[in-house]
RNA sequence: GGCGGCAUGGCCAAGUGGUAAGGCAGGGGUCUGCAAAAUCCUUAUCCCCGGUUCAAAUCCGGGUGCCGCCUCCA
């Protein structure tokens, strides 16, 4: 059975989705304004192993993820560098996609973007103003907090006490100061849509609740993103939402943890990141997963390279174990059709525990250290020379775990003809090595292997044979 | 000021009542022609004080320190 923190109770609660197998997925994507960074593939990797385990456990995953393609940054940017707010979106929604490929990200099954989805939001508005929860001044039109009693459920905010906090200018338009925009009036040199308020464009929250609702229905099983969209992202997305439907807008509020770094939140604003794609040229993508989920997805999450480097080290340990472990099936291939009654018994339980885990509120901590048990477990069944086939089992049911947190091993072989000759051709060196080896003629054996570590290839002799890897 | 979170071995990090997962780093051993990989051994009364309990890292109260949100942000 599956547990799930839920925000809106604060409590971890039983996972039960509205229909049997069946769970509708929201997640707040990029506000596409500048490149993607490790903090916001925090959020996407969490959800991405949500996905990938509710699959797993016989769910039909509809999952959505929004780009939200206008705002007053998209805007600024696109004054700046005199092009049209779209170049800039496109850019970075571009860039977005690049980087989820890379870090092998399920895709989300739709990618709504808030300047194609007008009509939806501005019907919502329509249903929000009729309902009596938003009000129009001069082609503005804000939504009023206090006449929706339950404001402040999921953060945990109290409406008095947010005034008492309120320091910044407040819009004279607004009847009172929490109030906000659902519909905002164009202002010169801004994208504006034609709407039954006038001219304008959508304010921020809307738009995640317009095409939520489009997509998923009036109610989600999940929500999720950023902690930091808690408030007042999510309380408003919920306050729209609710007031037009009156039915409750989500299940599961799960929010990930945020990406610190020195101490301090990584973000957009405060312009301490560095693009993904730069990452990407230091570390690999099954790194910086590693890295990612290595910690609980709710708890704030440190970032620097010696925690990256860290990753990576451990992380090597299970391609170390993979790729000794698939050579030496193919190795000792020849054992794979015998029956052995020896397998049974060394059938790793480590899968139950994996999923024991998981089940607990997505605890890839934990799953990891099941992992790792298991990697032990295979090294120990190589270097005692078990069957081919018992370590082939193992091997699965560590590839199953591993596939389902997302990592992507190469595949021994690709399909590339460049590939296959470059292949053949440290093969068939290493090949030569061995004769020389058995001849004893260690100084030409350890001269080749220093010129191939040279090159970047790292050599390992084993009883069978060698294997090898890139260093990195 | 308000709300919320966190404090576990050298470092990172799980663990929410029954006596401390896992990883990284260090030291020592085994294996190996050597190296690498692997493997074995090795380091914790869980921030402090008080309380509840047969039993607390885990619950309650107080203290100290750090962080996030309250403004655009995944």
């Amino acid at each position: 059975m599956m547990h799930v923190f839920n925000r809106l109770t604060g409590k971890k609660e039983i996972f039960k989705s509205l229909v049997p197998n069946q769970v509708g997925m929201y997640i707040c994507g990029m506000t596409v304004q500048d490149s993607p960074h490790i903090g916001h593939m925090r959020s996407f990797v969490t959800a991405d192993i949500m996905r990938r385990y509710l699959e797993f456990r016989g769910s039909r995953v509809h999952h959505v993820q929004n780009f939200t393609d206008i705002d007053d940054k998209i805007i600024k940017r696109a004054n700046d560098e005199r092009v049209p707010y779209t170049t800039v979106a496109d850019r970075y929604i571009r860039e977005y996609f690049d980087v989820a490929e890379k870090l092998n990200l399920l895709r989300a099954h739709v990618y709504p973007k808030a300047t194609e989805e007008i009509d939806a939001i501005i019907e919502l508005i329509q249903k929000i103003i009729e309902n009596g929860y938003g009000y129009e001044v001069d082609g503005d039109v804000f939504f009023s907090v206090e006449k929706f009693p339950k404001y402040g459920e999921l953060s945990g905010r109290k409406t008095d006490e947010l005034l008492t906090g309120t320091r910044f200018k407040v819009d004279p338009k607004k009847q009172s100061p929490l109030d906000f925009a659902l519909w905002k009036s164009t202002k010169l040199n801004e994208p504006s849509w034609d709407s039954p308020f006038g001219k304008g464009r959508p304010g921020w929250h809307i738009e995640c609740s317009a095409m939520a609702m489009k997509y998923l229905g009036e109610t989600l099983d999940m929500h999720g993103g950023g902690l930091d969209l808690i408030f007042p992202h999510h309380e408003n997305e919920k306050a729209q939402a609710e007031s037009a439907t009156g039915v409750p807008f989500v299940k599961y509020w799960v929010e990930s943890g945020l990406l610190n770094i020195g101490g301090e939140k990584m973000s957009k604003s405060l312009g301490n990141f560095s693009p993904m794609n730069e990452l990407l040229n230091s570390f690999s993508a099954n790194e910086i997963r590693f890295f990612l989920i290595s910690h609980h997805y709710r708890s704030p999450l440190e970032y620097n390279n010696e925690r990256l480097t860290e990753a990576k080290q451990a992380f090597s340990r299970i391609e170390n174990c993979v790729r000794n472990a698939y050579f030496y099936i193919s190795r000792n291939g020849e054992k794979l059709e015998i029956e052995n009654p020896e397998i049974d018994r060394i059938k790793p339980n480590n899968l139950e525990d994996f999923i024991q885990a998981m089940d607990n509120d997505f605890n890839t901590a934990i799953a990891l250290s099941h992992i790792f048990d298991l990697v032990k477990e295979t090294n120990i069944a190589i270097q005692s020379s078990n069957p081919a086939p018992a370590i082939l089992e193992m091997t699965d049911s560590l590839m199953v775990m591993c596939t389902l947190l997302g990592f992507r091993f190469e595949a021994p072989r690709r399909q590339d003809p460049t590939d296959n000759i470059f292949n053949r051709m440290v093969d068939k060196t290493l090949e030569w090595r061995q004769m020389l080896r058995k001849e004893k003629n260690w100084a030409m054996a350890d001269r080749i292997r220093d010129d191939l570590t040279s090159l970047g290839l790292i050599i390992e002799d084993h009883p069978k044979g060698s294997t090898w890897k890139w260093t990195k």
